[in-house]
This record gives structure tokens, sequence and C-alpha cells, in this order.
DNA sequence: AAGTGGTCTAGACCACGGC
DNA sequence: CCGTGGTCTAGACCACTTC
């Protein structure tokens, strides 16, 4: 018998959207077993190996977890780490209330730096979007992010102040962000970025060089941020294989 | 007839480790196509679906790419980001020689801050060991690494000097390490670590915190880092999704 | 002892890629 | 067209956990 007559969702990924779905809505909790494979393949009319094809990528995906013997078990709501985030939903997933200021918006020429990490020419025109960040009154970040103009025509006329820079591109634009490579160091704060920040001159300031890629590798995006240490640290997390 | 009579290694496995072996051996290149699911069967006398779990398996761990239709072929040279590496494997794959000097070794009782991070009682005796890491004769690190002493009989009269850290967990203690969480900010130097980077006291650092964990997720080792930031930065990557 | 996940068989049909 | 990977079947035995 064919495996799939009327839609063409595979069976396992039937059986893993069905289950997401009453995890998601809260009808199956974190730590509560989840049917078993036999079950499973029981009640969705599939072999063993389907269901077991299921639950093992959902395992591999963080959503169960499968203990020989045991079951299989909802796991704990997932913890982004490494997570390539918008200022706006990092803020969210925190519960702080999240604003932005624009210092300044407009097409610049001859940023050199910028214009390398966009692999561009040295000379191109980009949008460069300084943005204050701030979690209620206090301010917490400097960030300047840079786009080819050439690709982000209108960009700037796009309510940038109220809506995030990513849902912009991802809605407007039809972007897809992948990842991206990041660069973090430490440097003193100059006076300009003191003054936005409420620091002293001179302050150590975390310093994030991100260049942000597409789906398809492109470099998009280009972000040079400075943050106050004192109310921030950057939380990573590395695996040894 | 049972899967496995001699070696109690799976049959996938065996395929696996074999072809690793001989990806790494250079026999074969990155692009060469692997032999296919239906070969390797043959080969290996088992079914097609252990042939494929091995490969889907190694897809996985990014050894090999597979393309329906074409095959499936050996993956360009793995860039590991975001990887948990001891300050030797990372010398070591830049191609830099490694350094480091044990500016103290001892058992240290009150540390609360490491105590709190490895998960035991705030007076615990805990291994401290203080390193100044080098790269030839350029300091560029001061790092403090804490393990709870009872855990670690002995390890202060191993040559730490000689053998890293890591390697000594790894084989000394059968400890299997498997990630880090990593906190990130900046910070002004002492007048003691400015004189150990030789820089100015008060210039900006970047400081690494790390939580070392098991296999098991236990903690294992706390590591605070203070780096200088003129010759070193820190490399991740992040994920959109 | 009963149930679970882990491994495995010996086939099958399909969609897709390259020639 | 033929070979590839992707999905799937209807079973099997084993190691393990829980009771």
């Amino acid at each position: 018998m064919p495996q799939n007559t009327v839609s063409d969702t595979p069976a396992y990924r039937r059986i893993q959207l069905a289950l997401q779905k009453r995890i998601e809505a809260g009808e199956l909790q974190p730590g509560d077993a989840v049917p078993s494979e036999r079950e499973l393949a029981r009640n969705y009319e599939v072999s063993l190996m389907t269901a077991r094809h299921a639950l093992a990528e959902m395992e591999r995906e963080g959503l169960v977890d499968r203990r020989r013997g045991a079951g299989t078990f909802v796991a704990l709501p997932k913890i982004h780490f490494n997570r390539l985030a918008s200022f706006t939903e990092q803020m969210a997933s925190r519960g702080l209330p999240a604003r932005s200021r624009i210092l300044c918006a407009s097409v610049v020429e001859g940023e050199q730096e910028a214009a390398a990490r966009l692999s561009v020419p040295p000379h191109s025109r980009l949008v460069k979007i300084e943005r204050l960040r701030q979690s209620g009154e206090q301010p917490f970040a400097v960030e300047s992010c840079y786009l080819p103009a050439e690709e982000f025509v209108g960009l700037l006329s796009l309510p940038l102040e109220r809506r995030s820079l990513f849902s912009t591109l991802e809605r407007d634009y039809g972007i897809e962000l992948a990842y991206s490579d990041e660069e973090v160091d430490a440097t003193a704060a100059s006076a300009r970025t003191a003054e936005l920040l409420t620091i002293h001159a001179g302050s150590p300031v975390l310093r994030i060089r991100q260049a942000i890629f597409s789906t398809q590798s492109k470099p998009t995006v280009y972000v040079i941020g400075l943050y106050r240490c004192d109310r921030h640290t950057l939380m990573i997390r590395r695996f040894r294989r």
C-alpha cells in the first residue's frame, strides 16, 4: 500500500505535527509521557519504524526526551542558546520592556569596514541606522546597523521606530535571516558613547561586531554594538563535540 | 539471525567508524562520493535501513552531505563554531604556539561564587588553579579554574604544567565534558591583572565566566578568564532557528 | 513480567538527479 | 534510463526500566 494517498505530508511528519500541537496546547506538559512507539504505530496505522522515526527526530530537535525502558517524555521548555534574535525578541523573552531611540538613519558612503563585512565594494552606499537601546528608561546599548543601500531602497521611509528591523527585513523584503558571526571584545567608551549610555568616559564596554547572513549565506546586515556591562552580560553555550 | 554475534558495536556504528576512518585517512576527500546505501548494505551484509541509519546520522553530524538522486558525499571540513575547546586545542587549531604558566595551584575554601556555580555548599574545599596563558612570549589571558576538591583528589600532584586540564580530566578522572555556559562582559583590569597581561591598569579586558558541565549535566569546572582585547577576540556564531 | 526504546531484516514504492 | 536518497511495512530480538 502506498504510504500516502491523500496528503503529501509524510506519515512520520504528521505524527510529529500532531504531538507538537498537543504540546503547544498544553495538553501534554513537560515531563508527561508521550504515547509510546507501539501506541503511535497502532493509532496512526503505521509501522513501528515510522513511529520510531517521528519520535527520534523530535528527540534530536530537543522536543522530547527518550529513555530506554521507560518511555518518551515531553522535554523541559527549550532554552534557546546562541539564538540569533532581534533586540525586541531578546527583551520580550526576558519579560523586559524594550525601547529604542533612533539616533541617525541615513545613507552613508566610504564606511570601509562595514562594506568589507557586507562583501560590497569599499565605497558602496550603505544604509546606516544608529539606535540607542533601552530597557524602560535605562539605556544599555548603542547599535549601528549597516545594509547595502542598493538592495534596501525605501528602507529609511519605513516605520523603523515602531517595528523591529528583523521583522521589517523578513516581511517587507522577503529576506530570511539564518545566522550571524560575531566578534566580541571589550573597549573603552568614547565620550559620546559614555554620554549616551550615561556612564563615565573610558569605562569598559562590551563590543559586539555582528555579520548577519541570510539563508543563502549572503552577508545582509552588519551591526556594531556597544553594551554597558553593569546591566548586561552576553550568555553563550558551547559544546564539546 | 541476531544482528550482532561478535562485537557489541551496532552494525550501523561499525559502518560509520569504517567510513570515518577512510575520511580521516584521506582516502575519501571532501566532495568524493561515499558508497551508496545499497552498496553499503551489500558490503556489510546489512539491510538497507541499517546502512541508511549510518549515513543519516553522519549527515546530521555534518560529516557527509546527502543529495537525493545524486548520492552521499564527504562534507567540507567542518568549521567548529561555539566549540568548547581547551586553551591548548584552541591555539593548536590556529597554528599558534601555546604556553601557560601556573601562578597558583592550591586548595581554597570560602570562594562562594565559584562554589555556587559548581552547585556545592558555599564553604566547600575547591581546587583552584590560576594560570597565565601565553602565545609564544606574549601573555594574553589570566584564567582561574575551580573544581570540587573532594572529587579531584590528587589533581594538584599531576603534571598540570605539561598537560591540558581537559585531557587530564578526561583521561585521569574519566570525565567527559559536554558543554559550557559562559557569561561574557567587559571589565577594567586590576593592577595585578594589568601587570600580568602587561597592559595599563584600568584597560578594558574581556571577562568570561564559564561553567563547564559533564555529559551528566553536572557542573565540573568553573573558570573565570580575563582576556586582553588587543590581540584576542571571541568568535561566536548564532542561529536564527 | 510487562512495557519501553534500540537495533535490525528483507523487502517495497516514490521523487529526483544525471547521463 | 538507472541509480540515488526518502519513506514505509510487518514483523523480530535485545537491553533496559518499572512494577
